[in-house]
DNA sequence: CAGATTGTGTACCGTTCGGTACAGATCCTA
DNA sequence: TAGGATCTGTACCGAACGGTACACAATCTG
């Protein structure tokens, strides 16, 4: 009758589904029990401190995620060109052409953020850092590269709200094309 | 013992308030008869369909705040650049310089979007055809008009949720700056 | 195979949820 | 000042909430 085939780390992308959905407040144990597949045992069994928990889970996770595949190509790449390049690749891929939303920017708007505060806050600072460590490198003076890296960032947040209002992925898809082009210097509106 | 002082319209900033910090699902009546000072009695009176018809009327009031402050401005200023610059004043006073959330972005992100789908959709989709527009008469051409008032809408957004994850009001104006920068034509990030 | 460790289902807890019912207070109109 | 319309406090509802307790099953270790 009981499966022992349950691991921690098996929830957490079912987690992350169910709190982008609806928010930390709006996500509720019996969706989350319904989603995973774990009842309330063994929910509390992986995670004894409950929702709270379970989202700080999520929250590493996609730390890690970003690390790997967004921070660290920005960091490493010894083109940084091609650094920024599978920056967006990746951002594109993770948010599924902007059919999924942020889970840190939506614990961002609301009264999680106080839950998370730190969590929250660093993974858009080192992203924000990373991004213009590497629009340096391309040759962007210290000033633009830290408020091209600020736009590219909050671009990214906005496309994703302005997505989602929409249910419009190619909205995101092109609002990445210029954001990636913008990453490139001198940049004109009006041509 | 009763105070017939209350009318509907007297509730909806602290509805607003309330919405925006605690999302439409974290909302809890008890909070909302405490920070409103109407009783259950009285919100059922206002509001026969309880939140929703509250979160209804709020979207409402903030639909009709921008549409005088910021889209009629846009489209009837004789001065393109001059309503363009009213805009940002508009934005920067109404988000509290960004220390105040955007409530139809809150409700974008989760599942209360479905609820009021057609209201989201159209607060941005306004903006940005009004920005363009504007735009437009700026001296941009169709094109660029278009995808610089979807960057600027998508700009304040984003700008929005970074300002609150750093907690950082400062953060917010200085986006402000630069994307009003951009509506004035071509841009260079690397001086 | 014994025994601890790990994982799981179920019943249950008190609390809070959104919402309703309704008597009565207050106000408006004439 | 009468009487209807409008407003409000309170008591209450069933359901769902997050969380706990615990017996027991599966698995791992020796």
């Amino acid at each position: 009758m009981v499966r022992k085939i349950a691991e921690r780390g098996d929830a957490i992308p079912a987690l992350a589904e169910i709190f982008r959905e609806h928010g930390f407040a709006g996500a509720s144990l019996s969706e989350i029990t319904k989603r995973t597949g774990l009842g309330k045992g063994s929910l509390y069994h992986f995670f004894p401190n409950g929702k709270e928990e379970m989202a700080q889970a999520v929250l590493d996770d996609v730390a890690g995620w970003f690390e790997t595949n967004v921070f660290m190509p920005l960091r490493e790449s010894e083109d940084p060109a091609a650094g920024i390049d599978q920056m967006f690749k990746a951002v594109i891929r993770f948010f599924h052409s902007g059919r999924r939303v942020c889970l840190v920017g939506t614990f961002a708007l609301d009264d999680t953020r106080d839950r998370f505060a730190s969590e929250i806050q660093s993974y858009f600072a080192v992203w924000t850092r990373v991004l213009a460590a590497a629009l340096k490198r391309r040759g962007f003076d210290t000033r633009a590269a830290r408020e091209t890296a600020e736009d590219v960032v909050a671009g990214i947040q906005g496309a994703l709200v302005l997505a989602r209002a929409h249910d419009d992925s190619a909205l995101f898809t092109r609002a990445m094309k210029r954001l990636h082009q913008r990453t490139k210097g001198v940049h004109r509106d009006r041509p």
